[in-house]
RNA sequence: GCCGAAGUAGCUCAGUGGUAGAGCAACUGAUUCGUAAUCAGUAGGCCGGGAGUUCGAAUCUCCCCUUCGGCACCA
């Protein structure tokens, strides 16, 4: 006897071992054909396995929560797909199919390279495959025969993935139609179920067991959905967010420009130097309000310093160099190093600490040339980066008034939804546990201030002191981890950085690494994406277009231009001799927040008609009441208003 | 760095071995107009760079550069 208890408390008696089919077909038929799985103690398991013992069933169907759906269907739509690719091209290996955010993708290993239209024939022969409507079918193996069977089908990749799992773990394959697969499972209970919402999307290389000293793989991404209008819903969103990407925006907008004489530096045109410079004005001012020092140090080195630092060592490589004078010098990659030398050009006090000393420091570091990508990851960046000297009970204060501030600046950005990791010792690392222990406690108190919960990025902290990451998230949904606040006692150890303490002894500062905008050519790109452009007045490199209609407004135009220009805001006086409809397009499609239309109505009255970014209408105002309100409303946040 | 794709006018793109094309932008002229494209004309090209095949190359082959999508990397 086998007793099932249903999510309403009901129990129903079966004599021996029952499917989720079975649960499904005796509660009704209705429910027998929705059933994609059944969940079995909490645990998602086929429809078809067998349950041998009393347990707490729930049959899942697709109209279950998102993401058990998402994961069955995906995975199934992976093991599909492997089928497809095996059908066309059998010499094809198959190793790895997982589902992922929006989709799923399949690792192959194949001699030749697979093309764009091979992806066609392959989505088509899937869609046959769930045309066949094949059971998928759950089979326990022995671990040695299953490693035997897969060698000799030439499969060494499985063969491999086998030998490497856990003597403990039941080896379990799946078999749809002529396919057989090492799988976890669960899965739908046959290839039918997967409908036709889905649809290959990129084919990328990647490396076997992501190591990047590995064979590169074949790997084919697809997205599958429940049904054709989520599939479309989908792809609408993933055109939506190409019309934001700051690299199409960046041209469009006339914001900058890259080219190959200089890959992974930004050309920065006047409207998104402007930009690029309201970033850096405004964190200027937050520092200069929290207490810090500003500094500049010199962008190219001597190696030999950052021998002492031991950058060389771990980062030459990416470092670019020249020779001058019979000695190597390195563009700075960052600028730690030049901070400490100044801290170590006066004999410091513990009065003297904590001392805060930022800078927008020009770094360069020679990336990958795969890894560039538009302002978010380039070879030569800003950093609005400081480095805190202070002592060990000073790291607790200091961390939480930085998260203040941090969190400050993001709401002042749109930003309020943010996230703090934490990221704590890795394996390899320089200081004692116990220098460790003080340093974890110090940070994960400090930031409990907050009130965000904390998650943990275990063994992700820098070698020589763990770190605390904050990642803030876009218009779209999107993860940006931007800010970074890392506990450092190695460095001033190496370069000997000292200060007197209380009891006249030298004693070693403590350094915290701390960033909140991270590169400003990064956040500038995610600050263009999170707005589509369309920035809000303070940050709009043109915040006020004033148009005429015809000639006769120039004369009041330029008078308005000059009252707005007065009241501190950044204007464009458009006199051509176009058609105000043209004007307002071409404003308009360069996204500028307010178009101010000038014709002999305006002038007579002393008025101006606003038009708003996105409003179809216009609102006519007194001259000086449209300056204020604009005035206002351009104030950079955070500051007292402008005299 | 690795795998795949791409690079043609300022921008978006067409052009598969036989004299380089379109739309928009630009420039010139006309038009003076009330809230998302006024009309006409003119000009604009080392077809990413180099080598090769060919009577002839934007087009075919090889090498390099850059960009795009991933992977790896990210002090």
């Amino acid at each position: 006897m086998v007793a099932i208890t249903l999510p309403d408390d009901s129990v129903r008696d079966f004599d021996g071992p029952v499917s989720g089919a079975d649960i499904a077909g005796a509660i009704g038929p209705g429910l027998a054909k929705a059933a994609i799985a059944v969940r079995v103690d909490g645990e998602l398991w086929d429809l078809s396995r067998a349950i041998d013992h009393d347990a707490a069933v729930s049959i899942v169907t697709m109209r279950d929560d998102d993401e058990t759906v998402f994961d069955l269907l995906r995975h199934d739509a992976a093991h599909i797909m492997a089928e497809a690719v095996k059908e066309l091209f059998p010499k094809t290996q198959v190793t790895i199919g997982p589902s992922i955010e929006n989709g799923f993708f399949y690792d192959f290993s194949r001699a030749e390279p697979f093309t764009p239209d091979d992806l066609e024939a392959i989505e088509a022969r899937m869609g046959e495959i769930v045309g066949r409507d094949e059971p998928l079918i759950r089979e326990v193996w022995d671990r040695d025969k299953a490693i035997a069977f897969f060698k000799d089908m030439g499969e060494h990749y499985k063969a491999e993935i086998i030998e490497d799992l856990p003597a403990t773990e039941e080896i379990t394959l799946y078999r749809q139609g002529g396919f057989i697969d090492l799988c976890r499972g669960p899965h739908l209970p046959s290839t039918g179920k997967l409908g036709s919402a889905f649809k290959l999307t990129k084919l990328a290389g990647a490396y076997w067991r992501g190591d990047s000293r590995n064979e590169m793989l074949q790997r084919i991404y697809g997205t599958a959905w429940r049904t054709p209008k989520e599939l479309n819903a989908y792809l609408h969103r993933i055109e939506e967010a190409e019309k934001r990407d700051h690299r199409r925006l960046g041209k469009q907008l006339d914001l900058f420009h890259f080219q190959e004489e200089a890959a992974g530096m930004a050309f920065w045109h006047p409207k998104g130097w402007t930009l690029y410079r309201i970033l850096e004005d405004y964190i200027r001012g937050r520092l200069d309000t929290a207490g810090y020092v500003e500094v500049k140090t010199p962008q190219l080195v001597d190696r030999k310093l950052w021998e002492k630092s031991g950058h060389w060592e771990k980062f030459g490589e990416h470092m670019y160099t020249t020779e001058s004078e019979e000695r190597t010098f390195a563009l700075k990659p960052m600028n730690c190093p030049g901070h400490v030398q100044i801290f170590k050009t006066d004999l410091r006090s513990y009065r003297d600490l904590p001392l805060r000393m930022a800078e927008f420091g020009g770094c360069h570091r020679y990336e990958p040339s795969g890894a560039l990508h538009g302002l978010m990851r380039v070879r030569a960046f800003t950093q609005d980066d400081a480095h805190i000297f202070c002592t060990r009970e000073q790291i607790t204060p200091e961390t939480e008034d930085f998260c203040r501030l941090l969190l400050d600046v993001y709401k002042d950005f749109g930003f309020e939804d943010v996230k703090i990791n934490f990221a704590d010792r890795p394996e390899v690392r320089a200081g004692t546990d116990d220098v460790w222990d003080q340093a974890e406690s110090a940070l994960t108190e400090a930031a409990e201030v907050t009130g965000i919960e904390i998650g943990l990025n275990p063994g992700e902290g820098a070698f020589y002191g763990p770190k605390l990451e904050f990642i803030l998230t876009d218009a779209i949904g999107r993860d940006w981890q931007c800010g970074t606040l890392q506990v450092d006692f190695v460095t001033p150890e190496r370069l000997d950085a000292n200060y007197i303490g209380e009891d006249g002894q030298r004693h070693r500062p403590v350094m915290l690494h701390r960033a909140i905008l991270g590169s400003l050519e990064r956040f500038t790109g995610i600050l263009i994406e999170h707005h589509s452009g369309a920035f809000p007045l303070w940050l709009a490199p043109i915040q006020v277009v004033v148009a005429t209609i015809t000639q006769d407004g120039d004369a009041y135009a330029t008078q308005v231009a000059k009252e707005l220009r007065g009241a501190g805001l950044r204007v464009e006086l458009d006199l051509t001799n176009e058609k105000i409809n043209y004007k307002v397009r071409e404003h308009s499609l360069a996204k500028v927040p307010a178009i101010i239309a000038i014709g002999q109505r305006e002038a007579d009255d002393g008025t101006v008609s606003v038009r708003r970014l996105g409003s179809k209408g216009q609102e006519v105002l007194a001259l000086r009441d449209a300056v204020d309100t604009l005035a206002a409303e351009a104030q950079i946040p955070g500051q007292s208003a402008a005299a």
